[in-house]
DNA sequence: CTCGCTATTGCAACTAATTGCGCTTGGGGC
DNA sequence: GCCCCAAGCGCAATTAGTTGCAATAGCGAG
């Protein structure tokens, strides 16, 4: 498998993120304490790391971060507050192709996303391209598609016809 | 969460399966050897369980199967013959909602599926449905998509106001 | 029927993710 | 500035899935 490559800057390009983005995250501790939470040295190393990955990483890879910055960080800890950021809006998770757990770093608008099984990039599927999808299985069966949570294999132009699968 | 129920008679009926599938896998063994490889006793008890699974299984629930037929059985075992049987078309994997393994048996045509947060029930998305979204990401970045991958989930009609989330 | 080549198996170790539980501590109240 | 107590933490155990490796056993050849 080659390096899965985040490839935001290609076709489909993701949604700018810079000065807008930074204040997101400024405004966390009080966010959370706002809800009752509380604003901990671990999440604040998470939030730490979430900052400069913005795309998409995988929870391993910001676990790993995370120990980089303090030894003593556990997976357990992780997992619980990306899962309190997620109901906070702030990260959005889903299931890459093999099925492992990946973060969405401040969606800014809902999108699925598009993995290459032949070059093992990823694009974000342009909103009008995600909305042809939800018009198509609404008119099939009434049915809302949560689009943040969708990754669709397949092979990219690119790709199309190398046989490296 | 609800049992999760696997909704195939409903709003887009699944594939026909019947006399036709058990002659499938008569095939096997000889389709294996014809190959180059082997028909042995666990691969047999792995097929029985497959042949009384038409639809979705998991792959844990395979293993729990096979352990009831064999107690012997291995689950890296269950998984390498789960590949070598997709190498064959005989299962194809995905992922659940939660990224959990999932085969579909005997996939008499490509399909994608619908997975509903509300009531935990899956349907197939119906081929013309699938064509769709297969244009709309080929106009896109002439992106080619293996929909036999996809598992989308979001709410189905019934539960599309309930607030089971 | 026996032999040998190699596909397969089973084990054990390992990664990813999740959960229960007792101890710690953030931070509002006094 | 000190207390309190639920939110949160770290640990350890559990589940799902994967992989390397040595031993086993299909099955075609002779």
């Amino acid at each position: 498998m080659p390096q899965s490559a985040t490839n935001q800057g290609g076709p489909a390009p993701a949604g700018t993120v810079g000065a807008a983005t930074a204040v997101a995250w400024d405004g966390v501790a009080d966010l959370l304490r706002a809800g009752g939470l509380r604003w901990t040295p671990q999440r604040r190393t998470l939030v730490d790391v979430l900052k400069e990955h913005e795309g998409h990483v995988t929870a391993t890879e910001l676990i790993a971060r995370c120990r980089e910055l303090d030894r003593t960080t556990t997976p357990s800890t992780v997992y619980r507050t990306l899962d309190v950021l997620e109901e906070f809006g702030l990260v959005a998770h889903g299931h890459g192709p093999d099925g492992r757990e990946e973060y969405h770093v401040l969606p800014e608008q809902v999108h699925g996303h598009l993995y290459c099984s032949g070059c093992g990039a990823t694009w974000e599927i342009r909103p009008e391209t995600g909305a042809a999808i939800v018009d198509a299985l609404a008119a099939d069966l009434g049915f809302s598609v949560d689009l943040s949570h969708v990754t669709i294999s397949g092979r990219c132009r690119g790709c199309h016809d190398s046989p490296t699968d």
